[in-house]
RNA sequence: GGCCCGCUAGCUCAAUCUGGCAGAGCAGCUGACUCUUAAUCAGCGGGUUCCAGGUUCGAAUCCUGGGCGGGUCACCA
């Protein structure tokens, strides 16, 4: 119902509308059916007609009643289904006179059924010459302004239906949301990758460097945490003996909101046992190319007014040398592999590290401030600190530094990789040094000891090759969108009140 | 969290700089109209200008605080 805090137009507009829904109650019309005729969606009327114009169709069409004009006699309006819109006429001389009255009582935004035979009208629109109507679904509330749509940006979020019933180019965005997952799935699956579903609720928030949402178990009177990867959990079922293993996902991160964050976002992690990172950069561009193929027909994009190409292959920049180049900071120096040589080095190129950050912290921030705003053209950087990537394994040569890439595109992160650590007694010291970085930096971002998952790759887990794919920032990149709140449908927002 | 911007009728926007009756289009209501498609024509109604306080004869407008949203910086993989 509405509610008394409603301002007074708000209220009677309800108002009118309730009482057309009570008149049409009266008339013995249930404005709430549980029954639909529908015989074509208005593209296939359409069709249907253009095909053959000399023959009679008779057509059952539905949809949200979108305009309507009345001119004494005649009527024409207009439906939109899924499919697109349809114009219907109603004539009254082929109604019964109440029926043809009882127009009146439609309203912009209501779902109706409408049954009639398809002509070409002078104007030459295909329409429905009307039979007969029915309501299928009366609106009590307003559509946005039709010419106008929706622009309100809050609004658009906190009542994304009414953004997506007015502004076609939205609906569009999650049309190819829907068709890049399923596109990832076919690929991955194409590729003998099969799905897995781990679970969201976890004892231990590990995985991955970020601060989990608590929740608690009543029955099991403990508490548990949001999953921030699906990481450990995968790799538990390469021990199980799947070589490849996927899963696309919901994961969620108690940080900050902005362009580039939601609290919930959703990732594809697979995993490839017998492969390396290397297998995996090449997969990783097989896919986003497949992607972009599929969405534009071509291998670039325009993101944020820069042309962007996504064919492979994509560039390989040693991370080491991305650092030495846009910061003259050879991150492999003695001196710059302490917190406060590498902080110091931050302060006299005009960065503002924060007082209290950890080393893995500042190599960060170095990458997020110089390198990461560079990384237009698709790159992966390659071969990331120990320090800061417990759960890889070391590079051939220089124990200083994992096997680890991330992909670039746009200048945002959108693929994390790693040739997967398997040495389970090295993986139990390294998540053992993360708990006591923890302590010692008091940040919550480093990562935990699972020791579930640490007694599984004591079972022996095969190498592999990890990944984590963030689909949001991929979908931005596709349809052009530099906020995830436009790609997410309902992106987290303070509530009202 | 800092800074900047925004919030006016159901929706899209004016009026804010320079304080002086808060307007328009769409939507709604009444009526006319058998080829409209942003229908048209005639008429009507609709406002706690985000909230609270202040300055002033007078505040949508200026000041202070708050809320929500957007941007940006910081933080955060």
């Amino acid at each position: 119902m509405s509610n008394e805090q409603e301002p007074r137009a708000a209220q009677a507009h309800f108002e009118s509308r309730l009482a057309k829904l009570e008149r049409l109650r009266e008339r013995g019309v249930d404005p709430y059916p549980r029954r639909t005729e529908r015989t074509h969606t208005s593209s296939e009327a359409r069709a249907l007609f253009e095909d053959d114009e000399n023959t009679e169709h008779g057509v059952a069409v539905v949809g949200r009643l979108m305009t309507m004009r009345g001119m004494g006699r005649l009527t024409f309006a207009t439906l939109r289904d899924g499919s697109g819109d349809i114009q219907v006429s109603f004539a009254r001389d082929r109604f019964d006179p109440d029926d043809y009255q009882a127009l009146k009582d439609l309203d912009l935004g209501d779902f109706l059924g409408v049954s009639g035979t398809l002509y070409r009208t002078r104007t030459g629109e295909v329409t429905v010459q009307a039979d007969s109507y029915s309501v299928l679904g009366k609106a009590l509330r307003p559509p946005p302004e039709k010419w106008h749509g929706l622009r309100n940006v809050e609004q658009r979020y906190r009542q994304r239906y009414l953004d997506l019933m007015a502004n076609d180019e939205v609906r569009e965005i999650f049309v190819v949301r829907s068709a890049v997952v399923s596109a990832i799935r076919r690929f991955m699956e194409d590729r003998g990758f099969i799905e897995a579903e781990t679970p969201v609720l976890v004892p231990v928030a590990a995985g991955a460097m970020a601060a989990p949402f608590v929740t608690r178990h009543n029955a099991l009177d403990r508490q548990l945490f949001l999953r921030i990867a699906t990481e450990l959990n995968l790799k538990k079922l390469l021990v199980g003996g799947f070589e490849r293993v996927f899963e696309i996902g919901r994961i969620f991160r108690n940080e900050g909101i902005d362009a580039a964050h939601n609290p919930e976002f959703t990732t594809m992690e697979s995993y490839e046992a017998y492969a390396s990172y290397t297998d995996v950069m090449e997969m990783v561009e097989s896919l986003v190319h497949q992607l972009v193929m599929l969405t534009h027909g071509k291998s670039t994009v325009t993101y944020d007014g820069q042309e962007i190409d996504l064919a492979p292959p994509w560039r390989r920049l040693p991370l080491i040398d991305a650092i030495r180049e846009w910061s003259e900071i050879d991150l492999l120096s003695e001196e710059m592999r302490t917190a406060d040589g590498l902080r110091a080095a931050m302060r006299e190129r005009g960065l503002t590290p924060a007082e209290d950050s950890s080393w893995p912290q500042l190599v960060d921030k170095l990458i997020g401030d110089l390198v990461e705003p560079r990384l237009i053209q698709p790159t992966f950087l390659l071969d990331y600190p120990i320090e800061m990537t417990p759960l890889a394994k070391a590079t051939e040569g220089d124990a200083r530094l994992v096997e680890r890439f991330e992909g670039f595109i746009g200048g945002m992160e959108v693929a994390n990789s790693f040739t997967e650590l398997n040495d389970p007694i090295e993986q139990a010291a390294r998540l053992q040094a993360q708990e006591e970085n923890r302590e010692q930096f008091r940040d919550e971002d480093f990562d935990r000891l699972d020791e579930d998952f640490v007694t599984a790759v004591e079972h022996g887990m095969p190498p592999a090759g990890g990944l984590g794919l963030g689909i949001d920032r991929l979908v931005m990149i596709l349809t052009g969108q530099t906020t995830i709140r436009e790609v997410v449908l309902f992106p987290q927002l303070r509530t009202l009140e």
